[in-house]
DNA sequence: CGTAGCCTTGACCGCCCTCAAATTATGTGG
DNA sequence: CCACATAATTTGAGGGCGGTCAAGGCTACG
């Protein structure tokens, strides 16, 4: 049992009892199988609550002028918009980019076990955050960096967290995107992503082909992108007492006015 | 007592009932001042959640090539770093922009509120989800508008966020901002924003001197950016039976392969 | 085997950046 | 209240990163 998909989702931030592995895994739906450039999602609509158990998706929107900005990449065991069962609704798109097997959570099921679990519901709180922190940097990438660096940085996100889930082997992972999809995330032409996966190939950092990605010098690569892994660990906080006490309050803080936390490197 | 800031704050997303504003006030802490450009929050410390009474701040973090990147303003009567008693740490800086006067709420208080309270738990999840709505617009801005119109953007969000708190007059906000805190939260030069200020002087679009933005022409304004309000609305789900039943699932959403959504203007 | 989508490469162009300096606000101490 | 220092705004000139347009080659799939 503990090896279930939807019980390893949020274990990843926090562990569950075997009382709440039974019943989460209520709400289960059974799997189901879903083509390519199939819409999981529509701004307005109130979406399911997903569990890729393999294939990739994406979270995009639309501009009026027919740009298209994917938000977020949806990896299999990961969860899509965890979100929506306190909004209602997603503002954003949800699109698979390869086929797709995915169990839907019945939004019934889980709003009544989120109302009794608070413990669960700041999980899925904590998963969503991660998110975030996902979305945090993309902004950096989007406004800051290079069209090297923010390729490179896209790249290096996407295998870490596959390799979180053990889908790469020897520096190596199946990536099932195309170059328009990489464009869309980072804020560039399709063709100018070729030239840079190009460069990023002469440069002997990586190869891409065919759907695999393998990573010849992982650290150089993070190094060249401005890569911190450690935004995607869930630093969650699962008892609070922990961290009580060991800071007297904001006063640590107290730094009148200098260059802003020097010591970080993209932070 | 239902006019204190932090139970309006919260009120923005869930009525609380007399019981609940209780308790929640007895989190907080008395009002305090910080001057300009005073570190509220850095990166790996646990932040205090603060509750702004005046004054602005702005959340942001460093690239290795000191480039710096606002992830978000915060303005008089919000909230700050609600999620930080989750995650223990924020992986970004928050600095006032101004002379500010807020509340810290204490974090073990609050922490054993929130275990308490799954209700108010969710009103807090939903308030970081519309700062999350806010950050995807701002990728949006960067990765895909132009100067004109991520400029645009921001002073249409920030001047109707500040209405919502009732803090314009007739088209008119107090806005304590320079053109380099624009900048770092469009991802411009300081100087081209000066320029894309005086183009939006010239269409007579706006005016701003003196910390003093006037809008002439809101919807002009928020045409010319492609503004939709709607990503700041807390549409919030209170009640989940309210939403059940009137989707019977997925199946709405069976839509093998269209251009996506063509009504949604910019969603 | 044909077709459609994806990848690749070249040439040219424009938005925005950088560097630099002048002007105007802001704030502080005498 | 003024003199001064510092920060913020404004304007100009020139350059580069990445976009657009276009065409050819490759891959996948029916």
């Amino acid at each position: 049992m503990t090896t279930d998909p939807l019980v390893q989702a949020i274990q990843r931030v926090t562990p569950l009892s075997a009382e709440e592995q039974r019943e989460l895994l209520s709400c289960r739906s059974t799997p189901r199988k879903f083509p390519v450039h199939y819409h999981l999602a529509a701004p307005g609509t109130p979406p399911g609550v997903h569990l890729l158990l393999s294939g990739f998706a994406c979270k995009y929107t639309m501009l009026p002028n027919g740009q298209r900005q994917i938000v977020g990449f949806v990896l299999p065991g990961e969860l899509c918009d965890v979100r929506s069962h306190l909004t209602g609704t997603v503002d954003y798109s949800v699109r698979t980019l390869s086929a797709v097997e995915a169990i839907l959570i019945s939004h019934d099921g889980l709003a009544a076990l989120l109302h009794r679990s608070n413990k669960l519901l700041r999980s899925l709180w904590l998963l969503s955050a991660i998110e975030d922190a996902i979305m945090r940097q993309w902004l950096l990438n989007v406004g800051h960096r290079t069209a090297f660096e923010r390729v490179s940085h896209l790249l290096c996100e996407l295998f870490t967290r596959l390799e979180a889930f053990g889908l790469t082997t020897q520096g190596s992972c199946h990536l099932p995107i195309t170059q328009a999809d990489i464009a869309d995330a980072v804020a560039l032409s399709p063709v100018h992503v070729n030239r840079t996966l190009m460069e990023l190939r002469r440069s002997g950092l990586i190869s891409l082909r065919q759907q695999r990605l393998t990573i010849a010098d992982l650290p150089a690569l993070m190094n060249a992108a401005g890569f911190e892994p450690t935004y995607l660990r869930a630093h969650g906080v699962a008892d609070p007492a922990q961290r009580a006490g060991s800071f007297p309050g904001v006063d640590v803080l107290r730094r009148p006015d200098s260059s802003p936390v020097p010591s970080s490197r993209f932070q």
